[in-house]
Formats: structure tokens, sequence, C-alpha cells
DNA sequence: AAAGATTTGTCCGTATGTATG
DNA sequence: ACATACATACGGACAAATCTT
């Protein structure tokens, strides 16, 4: 059986597979955005050099996702195609920043501990091996879709009720205001990017094999004393990071 | 047949591949520095519960990207574990930033062409829709191994020789130069993260379901005006992108 | 209103790839 | 290397819903 070679096929990942990952970032492209429509299976087929089945498959795939929808003798339409436009800078406000593209914007305190400082954060938080941190997982939603989940640590000493202030007030920013540090920069950012783990993908509420942008950061207060370390994991289907300079 | 749920599973993504991704993503985070060696089959076929023969698979095909080698009655032991930074800041420069952490750094210019600016790429470089524009495919290596896939944008009427001076000297700062700008800044960035597409796994040598990490930037020069819209593709297994502020 | 074209949905069968034991 | 079960991919035929002429 021979077939059209007009994709470059991997091994070890199915063919449907291949084709849905293809038209979603048709999608995100915005490749379809003139009708709203999805091209015809057969198109699809004949473009992709596959058989109609395996185009459908792929479809059924995107529609479990919420991301397209079929209707028999009308067409397949694009249900949702957004990224929030996550900006990332010298003062960078979660809520602030996403304020004008959502209606609405939920954080959640998952769960939170202390613990002594581990070599890398104490040497990132610039403190002795050992000091006392309290750690909080939290996650946030933007109109219910999950978009963030991340881990932070902040000096006990000085922040002492961080978890319970942001369990009342679900807010980083409001928590520091609470304990009287109006005001905080971030010093520094790392960005990764990989296959979500299946804590992520159960938190996230994302499908199986999806990525997440990973940053990890160091927020100062205005003298540049480091007061917080975070480790953050965006889902990267649902999010472009912006920076600003 | 039923099999104890240590994996949650994806479909569509043939289970020796998704073994093969923890098992590269473990080399990544350190997990065996201390021995160097990849624990025995049969240890990983029950951590991950699955069958050995799975397991055998997905080395293979970790053999085969040069991650580890495979010696009977030894072991399976890692040959090669490393991520580079890659600083991202108002003076973004490829070969600068990574000087001091790989030997040899190779661009070459995959492809030029010349053609209008559309209304995305007008919009971004200030410029009237339609205004000519140098494309340049360019790919750079460390040390021989790909790590970027970047598409370039210049205005033609102001840069027309940017793919032979390109060609010559590999770098976009000194074909700047060439045209009599010694400096430039970067004004804008934006970062998502996304699977490779058929092009990108070829061009970047990455296996079947592969993540990239796409950057989206424009420079300027000091006085502002725009000189080049680029958007970049990271092989994400081998970068972290370092902001600095 | 009717007929035909377009498009998705369902069913059959066959060959190959994947995973286990 | 062998046997078994299931997923993947293909091909064809026809039904059902919708749109166009």
């Amino acid at each position: 059986m021979v077939q059209k070679k007009m994709v470059e096929r991997q091994i070890g990942v199915a063919l449907w597979r291949q084709i849905a990952d293809r038209i979603r970032l048709s999608i995100s492209n915005g490749d379809y955005d003139k009708t709203g429509m999805v091209p015809p299976e057969i198109k699809l087929a004949s473009q992709f050099g596959v058989n109609r089945h395996t185009v459908r498959s792929a479809l059924a795939s995107l529609a479990d996702e919420g991301l397209v929808e079929a209707i028999q003798g009308r067409g397949t339409m694009v249900r949702r195609k957004e990224r929030l436009s996550f900006p990332i800078s010298r003062r960078t406000r979660l809520s602030q920043g996403l304020s004008n593209q959502v209606r609405n914007i939920r954080s959640i305190l998952l769960a939170h501990d202390e613990l002594p400082a581990t070599s890398e954060i104490a040497a990132a938080l610039n403190l002795p091996l050992g000091t006392p941190l309290i750690r909080m997982d939290t996650t946030s939603a933007a109109d219910d879709r999950p978009v963030s989940y991340a881990t932070s640590y902040f000096p006990a000493a000085r922040f002492p009720d961080m978890a319970e202030h942001f369990g009342r007030l679900g807010s980083i920013t409001k928590s520091f205001a609470a304990h009287g540090l109006p005001d905080y920069i971030r010093i520094s950012t790392e960005i990764i990017a990989r296959h979500a783990d299946a804590d992520e993908l159960a938190t996230l509420k994302l499908s199986a094999g999806a990525i997440v942008l990973e940053t990890v950061a160091v927020n100062a207060d205005p003298d540049g004393v480091p007061v917080q370390f975070s480790r953050s994991r965006f889902a990267a289907d649902r999010v472009t990071l912006k920076l600003e300079t």
C-alpha cells in the first residue's frame, strides 16, 4: 500500500494524533478564522494524504477537547481558540495582567506547610541553608479554566501568616501587603517547556500528553531582598508569555 | 487483561514512546546522576507497570537518539544530559549568550527570499502593508546539536543584502553591522510552547512528539525603529530561556 | 417545493502495529 | 520466537442532515 508522502510521519505516535496536532495548530494560527469552520473531512484527508477515517479520528479527539464541534450535513466548526497573554515584567501581577482578558480570575490555596530551605532555594533567596520557609501550592483559573499551578516559598520569619492571608485574600500581592510589603519586583525568571506529569495533568485539567510552560522566578522587595521563590506551571495550550521590557 | 495502573496512559501515543519520554525527563532531571546508569530493565518495567519488552523498545529509541548506551551484562548508561541556558534581554545576542556554555556555535542560512509584508508583520514592524521584506530561515547548532530554527523578516529597502551578509558571516548582529547598524535592542517578545511540526522535527533533528519553545520577537534600532521580526523555535528539551532584567 | 450536491455519521471488512505473556 | 488481544489505518458503501439551485 503506497501512499502520497505528504506528511513526514513519526513512528510511535498514532497518525490521527499527528493530524489532530496539525489541525489544532491551524486553529491556533487563525487559519480558519474566515469562516469559523474546519475544512471538510475529504479535503483535510487529501491535504494530509491520509484516509478520511483517520481525519475523523483526529476531529473526534479535538471535539472531545471541546475545540471543535461537528454538525452532520453542515461541517465542523471551531468552538474555541484562545490563548491568554500572560505578561512577565519586573512588576508581574497575575490578576492585574489578566484582568482585561477574562471576566473572572480565581486563585485557590491547595496546600501549605513549613520546611527548611534546600540548597537551591536557599541560594536563590540568599538565605542560610535550612532557614524555615513557608511553602504554598496554589492554582489559578481564568473563567473557570485552570491556567497556572504554582509552588511558592517565603521566608517564614518575615512572612509567618502567608498561607492564612492567601487563603482569605486569594492573591500573593495582597498577602504581601497584609504583611506590610506594599510592593515587590521580579529579579529573575527562567522558562522551560516539558510534558506535564500526572499531578499537573490532574490539577490543570489537561488532556494526556499536554505541555506545560514552567517559570522559575525570584521576587524581591524594593531594596532587592528576596521575598519569594516560585515555580509556576502554565497549561501551554492556554497561554502565551509576553515579556515586557 | 488487567494491568497495574501505575502510569496514567495516553491514547494515540505508543506506550514505549511514553516510557521513553519519562526516562528522558528523569535523565534531564538528574535522577540517575549518582551512578550515571539507568535502572535495570526489569526494575523500570515494574516501576512503570509495563512489560520488559516495552521498556526495551523505549531504551532502544533513546539509544538511537544517542542519549543512552546499553552494554550487555553491565546495564544502560547515560551518555548525555544538558540543557543550554539561553539569555533573553534587551540585548539578546545568540552567540554571545551561549559562548561560555559550549565550545562552538554554527549558524546556517537555510533559505531566503523576498516578499510583501503581511498584516501581522507589517503591524509589528510599523510598516505599510505590502512593504517588501527579506525573509531568512536560519538554524543554529551548539557543539553540533541543533538548538534553534528561526524565520526572520527585515525591511528590504534598508537591509537589501541581509541574506548575503548572513550567508558569509553567520550572524545577525554582524549582518546588521555590515549594513551600518552597530547596535539594536529587543522591544517585544512572546513565548509559547507547543508540539513541533514535521518541518521543525526534521530541521532540529528532534524525535517524534517533541516540544518546541517558540519566541516571537521584534528588534529595533537605538531610535526605536523596528528592524527585525523573528519567530524562533528552540528544542525545548535542550534549552531553558533565562530572562534578564 | 423538489432535486442534487455537500458534508458528517455508521457499518462492513482487511492489513499492520502495539503490548502482553 | 510464538500466540493472543487490542489499537491503528485503510478502503468502500450507504445513511442522514443540511445547503444550493
